[in-house]
DNA sequence: AGTTAAACCTGGTTGC
DNA sequence: TGCAACCAGGTTTAAC
């Protein structure tokens, strides 16, 4: 469900409740993607640091009174396709919890509930972010997209690695991470590039192009709070707006807003792509 | 090595 | 109306 904007919407809902918040219990559902990895009775006592976001992932440090190092445990949380979090006024126990919410964080702070139908989420306790397994998990991710160090040449260089095509590569998130399929489909519609287009003959100005639409696409979803197809909402439960900009998203047979040919939906990688032939090239 | 499928799940929508 | 088939914002893991 949620790509990058979503995932920082939801980060900065609850980094600023939650910070210096104690641990008072913690929850378990329904089996998610990995294990938790620790005993969830082990956390009860520490103290919730700031909350920080890579890729898609959130990294929500956990500190002991007694350790005062540069580095601490915590949670490494992911939304897959289908989860939310929400920040609830703190109350005394986890009643209320429903079919799909499979981990509660009862801090003196307000609870943090993640609801996710499919399952696909994961939260996995690491004893750093920077050694397995949180790790593992984030040391195959690709630059931030407003990253400084993420430059046209360096976007080009890294698409030149690659000879699969332009879509499935930014979904691979290894040239840059954020875009899942919404601001994929969007950022190439904005740029004017095809879909299938191979990434290793895109030309350097094209590389331009896309790298500045990918950053328009997803810094105006920021602004507007994500987008919300079906179920996505931030810790309030308020909705994203970006879905009713998008261009060619899920819009399959609709005129294109830049030129009114029908968009178009195929299928790259097992993924639905929308894209407009009139003013996407190869 | 690099690209593509399979797998993980549930639920909503579409079509016969 | 009932039921099967297909679709969905992701990414690891296994297989060509």
């Amino acid at each position: 469900m949620p790509e990058l904007p979503e995932v920082e919407v939801t980060r900065r809902g609850i980094a600023g409740p939650l910070r210096g918040a104690t641990v008072l219990a913690l929850r378990m559902g329904k089996p998610l993607r990995w294990p938790l990895g620790c005993e969830p009775q082990a956390l009860v006592g520490t103290q919730v640091g700031d909350i920080t976001r890579r890729g898609k992932y959130l990294w929500l440090p956990l500190w002991r009174p007694a350790d005062d190092g540069p580095n601490s445990e915590g949670l490494l949380m992911h939304l897959g396709m289908s989860g939310s979090l929400s920040l609830s006024a703190a109350s005394t126990n986890l009643n209320g919890a429903g079919p799909h919410d499979h981990f509660d964080l009862l801090t003196n702070h307000g609870l943090l509930r993640l609801n996710d139908p499919r399952r696909f989420g994961a939260v996995v306790w690491s004893a750093a972010i920077d050694v397995a397994p949180a790790a593992t998990l984030l040391q195959r991710l690709g630059p931030e997209p407003f990253d400084p160090s993420l430059t046209p040449l360096s976007f080009h260089a890294a698409l030149q690695r690659r000879q699969a095509p332009i879509k499935t590569v930014l979904l691979s998130g290894e040239a840059i991470v954020g875009a899942g399929n919404i601001y994929a489909c969007e950022a190439l519609h904005q740029a004017g590039i095809h879909p299938a287009l191979r990434a290793d003959r895109i030309s350097r100005p094209r590389a331009e192009r896309l790298l500045a639409a990918l950053r328009q696409t997803l810094a105006r979803a920021l602004d507007l709070g994500g987008s919300s197809l079906r179920d996505f909402s931030d810790v309030h439960g308020a909705s994203g707006a970006y879905q009713s900009f998008a261009a060619v998203y899920d819009r399959a047979g609709q005129p294109c807003p830049r030129c009114g040919a029908a968009v178009r939906r195929v299928v790259q990688a097992q993924r639905s792509t929308y894209f407009c032939l009139g003013c996407q090239r190869r």
